[in-house]
DNA sequence: AGCTATTTATAAAG
DNA sequence: TCTTTATAAATAGCT
């Protein structure tokens, strides 16, 4: 593609070289520029000239995309181009990162996804799983309800010990004792004692029932 | 530089991207190729497609001319790749782990584990995705046993459907269908034909039967 | 995968 | 190096 045809072997005119060089190289920049947007195609690619000027075409962009692409290029040539640390933190990401489809698909499945290409005999168990976690969760709720009616018994309980207490010191009261507030002659209720003092009844966290 | 002029944009047919991918990833190798030879670049050149194949084109050949590249490009362009490429698994990493711990703690909430911390309102999502997950798993379940039960019916019809085809066929056979070898004296059962022809009605994506 | 009409890239020259 | 221009190459649209 020029005035000659040319046979592709060194070009022995230095001059020459690099004026092909810089042609050359700006044509395979933009050939790869084009094959990524044309084609969605992720692409890293590095040059020297003889004289060791560098030019680079990298896609996609990003500070991380000529790693990644080195990554993959490692996988799937086999090729190692990192050290034994990097290796290790790369074999734990893999395993991770299978753990995590485990886990992903479990949790679809649990969530009645991506299950029309599982058999009979695989359902069962996701079955079991299910009905499992159903019946502790709701005997949990259950158990929450049954406190919070136990506290709400004793609330109205105290309510009614207060307001018996009060009616009664205010028909016999006298005012050294209403001052003093604690201790009193006559009949001594616990409900007598401060509302702060006498009352945790009411389970913050609900942790517990049984 | 073919039949119509096109705009360098990504190129939405599939078929299409495809072939052009190749084509001009054929180009691309062979552009490299020639301006190493032609002049004396050093050069290091990953394709990914967007299926994920790798291409590649590095020079001059040798095990290590990646990695010198590499370092070169390290040196040249200031930018740390083994470093940066440590932070880059170590974030990917924790990111990760993350996204791991989360679905740890759904999938244990699923299993009813680990519910005590819960309260009632945090419990709800949970039974109702439950709740859900459970019919999804059971209508999945009795599409199977549909089919199942229909599959058995129409091999049940089908093996009456023989038999009674089989017995005309001794009232009225003669001996030619008797040297064949299928058929014999005496009393014949549907099973006397070959396994082959008798049965059909088995659905393929059933993928078991129990 | 091949086949061409066209578009592109570029060798040589200025 | 940049531009021009004749020509070689690459390739888009088809089959």
């Amino acid at each position: 593609m020029g005035r000659g045809k040319i046979e592709i072997k060194r070009i022995e005119n230095s001059t020459n070289r690099q004026v092909t060089y810089s042609k050359r190289r700006n044509g395979i920049l933009k050939k790869a520029r084009e094959i990524h947007i044309l084609c969605g195609a992720e692409i890293a690619l590095v040059i020297f000239s003889s004289t060791g000027k560098m030019s680079e075409y990298i896609s996609p962009p990003g500070p991380t995309t000529l790693i990644k692409i080195l990554d993959k290029y490692q996988k799937t040539s086999g090729k190692k181009l990192w050290d034994a640390k990097h290796e290790y933190l790369s074999s734990e990401l893999d395993r991770i990162k299978k753990e995590n489809d485990n886990m992903q698909i479990e949790l679809r499945h649990l969530k009645g996804e991506d299950i029309n290409s599982l058999n009979a005999k695989e359902l069962i168990p996701i079955e079991e799983a299910l009905q499992n976690g159903l019946s502790k969760v709701r005997d949990k709720k259950s158990d929450i309800w049954r406190m919070m009616r136990k506290n709400t018994g004793l609330l109205e309980e105290e309510n009614k010990r207060l307001s018996y207490h009060l009616h009664s010191l205010e028909i016999g009261g006298n005012d050294r004792e209403m001052e003093n507030g604690y201790h009193q002659k006559g009949r001594d209720y616990p409900a007598q004692m401060p509302f702060t003092f006498r009352v945790q009844p009411i389970q913050p966290n609900l942790q517990e029932s049984k």
